[in-house]
RNA sequence: GGGGGAGUGUCCCGAGCGGCAAAGGGGGCGGACUGUAAAUCCGCUGGCUUCGCCUUCGUAGGUUCGAGUCCUACCUCCCCCA
């Protein structure tokens, strides 16, 4: 991609948040000769953001940095419909109360990454409930329906895998993308947004936006989207085993944050350096260029900064220590997970994996015991039916792991 | 309204002559090898008080010693005709 003229642009492509601009000239030149608005729009189908909306905010941070004007989007109106771009089925629909509790969850992880306010540069936060919940249903329609046509939303690519699949998608889900068009032409009358950046899932949507902004308002818009960001074996960012990589702090511990960065696979280390931490491209490129095991090194730099962005400096430096006291010494470092459990009378191992979320059940428990996959004392156990007892205590605390990763400290309760 | 087809292990895809806890993938977890990576190989992947018992194939009934498999009704979806 070729050189921008706007710090904003050059920032983003620099450092691969960039898939495609719909007019990248004029934008950049907008960019170039002042502050501009722009949005990303957040549906509140969960209590948290996971780390798959990371590079979103990455990308509104970046440009309050740049000296623009970034939107956090809350899709209070929009989650009551539910977004079927590339989605196979429909998704479970969300009960009012749960939206709203929803967005309180989320809303929080903003104030981590940008400054809010009033002033020119400052983050704004706005509801889509605000003006979707009061519209008219035949004015709406009057105003804004004849500009779309089913011909031409039928021909988009996030519907196609639900059509080909045949699959329902309801007049409901069908008017998800009317709706998103109908914020950004919004949000560009109510706070002169110009601008909407999102996953390149969204470009469909996003699109229509800025079609409605020509037709309605005869306003030039520009859609940014970000690439659909993987792992390099291709799973999808934000996503493991156990869960989500969530933000929130109390669905996910700032350590285990932490170990997901420092798992990362090595051909990710240089991407993720520069999508997820704001260090300088030269110093990423020093680190991106060690290699055999001396990549580690990046990879520890990566999770403590990455961990710094949401968690701050200090819980991330902890993090980081105890990672290295109990990967690298072996020891059972405090600030692991700790589990409060009956020693006096005895626990059942069983029962201590499935308490330690180790197990969901007996039965997988007792399995990784035969698999040999569990651990007292970093000593392999085979006996099912031992209990845990005080007697098992060093320094007041029997360490329990699971696999090589997976560590919790037991307590007398 | 008429005709045809589909719904399988609560992660997904998907086989399944009436004997089935149900093939095979993918994904995941664990082990080996390594560097807390990737690749590769091996094991596990419904629940329990585990020599056995219990619950699973859209829902509810029925036939049968025995039903994911056959029958009936219903639900949901797809296609064709009206």
């Amino acid at each position: 991609m070729s050189q921008f003229k706007s710090d904003f642009l050059n920032i983003l492509s620099e450092r691969g948040f960039i898939h495609q601009i719909s007019d990248p000239e004029a934008l950049d030149a907008q960019a170039k000769a002042g502050a501009i608005t722009g949005y990303i729009g957040f549906d509140a189908t969960a209590s948290s953001l996971h780390a798959g909306s990371l590079v979103q905010i990455m990308m509104l941070r970046w440009m309050q940095k740049t000296g623009h004007r970034p939107i956090a989007l809350m899709g209070g109106g929009t989650t009551k419909i539910g977004d079927p771009s590339f989605k196979d089925e429909s998704r479970k629909m969300l009960s009012v109360e749960q939206i709203a509790s929803n967005l309180d969850g989320i809303k929080q992880v903003f104030t981590k990454f940008l400054t809010f306010g009033e002033g020119a540069t400052d983050a704004r936060m706005v509801n889509n409930a605000d003006w979707l919940d009061h519209l008219n249903y035949i004015d709406f329609l009057r105003d804004y329906g004849v500009h779309f046509t089913i011909n031409r939303m039928l021909s988009f690519d996030s519907v196609k895998l639900r059509l080909d699949r045949e699959q329902p998608l309801t007049f409901l889900e069908f008017n998800y993308m009317i709706l998103q068009g109908y914020d950004f032409l919004e949000l560009s009358r109510r706070h002169n947004c110009v601008l909407q950046m999102g996953g390149s899932d969204q470009w469909g949507n996003i699109v229509n936006g800025i079609e409605l902004g020509r037709r309605c308002d005869q306003k030039q818009l520009f859609a940014l989207t970000t690439p659909l960001l993987t792992t390099s074996s291709g799973a999808k960012m934000g996503k493991t085993a156990s869960g989500a990589v969530w933000l929130n702090a109390d669905l996910l511990s700032p350590y285990d944050y932490w170990q997901y960065w420092r798992n990362s696979e090595d051909a990710d280390v240089t991407r993720f350096l520069k999508l997820y931490t704001e260090m300088p491209l030269p110093e990423i490129a020093r680190l991106g260029a060690l290699g055999g095991s001396e990549i580690n090194d990046a990879k520890k730099i990566l999770a403590t900064e990455a961990t710094t962005m949401l968690h701050g400096r200090a819980t991330a430096e902890e993090a980081a220590e105890t990672a290295r006291r109990t990967f690298e010494e072996g020891q059972s470092a405090a600030g692991l997970p700790t589990l409060d459990l009956d020693l006096d009378a005895g626990t059942g191992l069983l029962a201590a994996c499935v308490a330690a979320g180790f197990a969901s059940s007996n039965g997988e428990a007792r399995r990784s015991i035969q698999g040999g996959a569990i651990r007292i004392n970093d000593q392999a156990v085979s006996d099912e039916k031992l209990l845990l007892t005080r007697a098992m205590m060093t320094d007041g605390v029997i360490k329990l792991s699971m696999g090589k990763k997976k560590h919790v400290l037991v307590k007398p309760a």
